[in-house]
DNA sequence: AATGAATGAGTGTTCATTCAT
DNA sequence: CATGAATGAACACTCATTCAT
């Protein structure tokens, strides 16, 4: 169900993404979102009620419906690393289509300040983690995974190599040679892909 | 080699580095910084020229030193394994102590926009790089750890797997029952390091 | 002669007198008046036209018909000191049933930049004058007033004694021990009261 | 003692009188402000902190000193009507002079919403209320007083009767033409005092 | 060497009003 | 007839920075 926002509101959340991901929440103002999207300054005040509120509905906006896939994705017949592997290739290319989205997530709301209580979202997270529990119970029931796996650790460790990597393109740009800007896609959705996959593959069945 | 910064400048980098990581780069005005510190206004812009080159200074007043750290490690005379578990536990003890700086780091590293070019800062992180390599080769030539590992992608793995742990603090809190301060902490010193060293380990190991 | 008003613009009307007495016509807002009214923004202009002439109506509307009681008074079989008294408690009444009312003639009228021509607003004063006189008068031919009066004095004595008293509420609920609403509002229609038709009484008579 | 103000404040705190008194509060903007007074539109902020603020700080500053004159005048050695109709000409001269200001304070400080709470002001309010006691009672010690006055009431009429012929200034001038400003401000120091004196003498004389 | 005063640009937000429907 | 959408202008205020001293 995504919620009632019309075409400009959508349009002005789709900037704002493009904005604070590139500036940060702080770092942008209400007057350039208004310039890019081509609106009037007192639009966002008045669709969304405050820059604060802007946010909040374009998290909401952007990560609803995340947790449909996952839920599919379960009911899947797969064997279990086909599964696992299937889904740091779901978690990745969310993050890449929608990478703006989950740059701000990174950035805002990891600040304390930021309240953005947002308890609905919270709950996203949740099921989400949930959902990866049937799936690492499966192989754990099929006597593929090793017993003692700290569930909640493994989302960080799928989304901090992704987003360290993504965070610090620079660095890895010129360390990796990856000259263009696709190089540097293709690498994350090849080779990087293919590194968390293993990494998590080697922490499922190794014993010690 | 310290810069030659006086008692002011060093203490105007110790509030612009707490109250950065509380409130983010953009969040935080010269007037925030001067009142914490009680000095001047104009101070900031005096010693450092701006807020921007402010930023600089704390951060290469940070990380210098960093290195040794790393190179001393090296000469020790310690089993592969028992090395990059050192190493590991040597990364996390030193984002743990300067938390506040790592989180700037992560924040506005990330922002294209700022420009940081610090040629120092990334010739750090490429000796860092070098040294993590000699370790691994180490460890490759007593045919411990496997042949075909992307060096520069365990970084990533090592420390985005930290910063994903503590930029989402709140929700692990709630989702690990981790009521106290105290309580969080000590997670992240032997739980959280615990994995991060497991994991990295089935990495070294796993040929598949 | 009621003007031709709708149930609907007569709730703004209302809502209007409120707000306007509490915050006054500068602090208030159209949609302060719509939210309180649960009208549309729009229809305040679309009614009135504009704010200013909201405030124009809403003068008109409730100081017409204030007239009609004091000719009423003028008929009245009573000797001169028990008519102005009566007209002094008349007057006292009609301030306090509406008090928002005239709290908002005593502020924005007074603001010349406020044009607020309002002619009609001005007859309305013209004639309350000539009733006051008829009454004055009646009582000079009797031997019971003095003689030089100056009658249009007069009322800036009665109500702005009223006045100054209703708009330092603070200060003389502080000052008199008046602790509840109802123990100032009594003391208005008493004390008050009668301190006014005191001061009036003595005007009259004493020569010098 | 005048506060420590220096030479710009000082400026600012003229204009805002001026425009406050033309306009009202809410009515004035600080960019009239600065405007008027050819100062930096931020200036007012950074002088005064608020709006808010430079408003209690002209309140301050203009009421500062009213008390002394009061105290000189009780040390007089005169009879108690000439004593008391001296001090009614006080009064009057203070507020004509200040017209601004307690035009400011007429309509401001009866706003209840306006915090104002300036607790300096409610004394000089209630040491004026004093002082005009001690003369009173002088009086009436000396039997030139009747005995059962409230005093408290006294200053509603006096004041109230200045102000609310100052606030309703375009009637005044149309039923009493008087057709200039030099005209209307004379009949204020003339016809308008002796009103005043002679409505507290009567007052202060008449037993019933 | 250090600072208080000052400023212009920019912030998020609210305003009264217009207009297509 | 009535209104939701939309807007440009204005609002109070904060910003990083400059500069005379």
């Amino acid at each position: 169900m995504k919620n009632d926002l019309n075409d400009k509101q959508i349009q002005i959340l789709e900037v704002a993404q493009t904005l604070f991901a590139e500036k940060g929440f702080d770092g942008t103002s209400i007057r350039d979102i208004s310039k890019v999207a081509k609106i009037n300054v007192a639009m966002v005040s008045y669709y969304f009620g405050s820059k604060e509120k802007l946010l909040e509905s374009l998290v909401l906006y952007k990560t609803s419906g995340l947790n449909e896939q996952m839920i599919h994705l379960i009911d899947e017949k797969l064997e279990p690393f086909a599964k696992i592997n299937k889904l740091i290739e779901l978690y990745i290319n969310r993050l890449n289509s929608d990478r703006g989205m989950y740059r701000i997530l990174h950035f805002e709301l990891a600040s304390k300040k930021r309240v953005l209580e947002l308890p609905s979202f919270s709950e996203i997270r949740k099921a989400n983690l949930k959902s990866l529990e049937v799936i690492i119970k499966e192989g754990q029931d099929q006597g593929v995974f090793r017993k003692n796996i700290i569930i909640p650790l493994l989302t960080p460790t799928i989304l901090g190599t992704y987003f360290h990597f993504q965070m610090n393109k620079p660095f890895f740009e010129d360390i990796l040679d990856l000259k263009t800007e696709d190089a540097y896609n293709n690498y994350v959705k090849t080779d990087l892909t293919k590194h968390i996959q293993q990494t998590i593959k080697a922490l499922l069945i190794n014993e010690n």
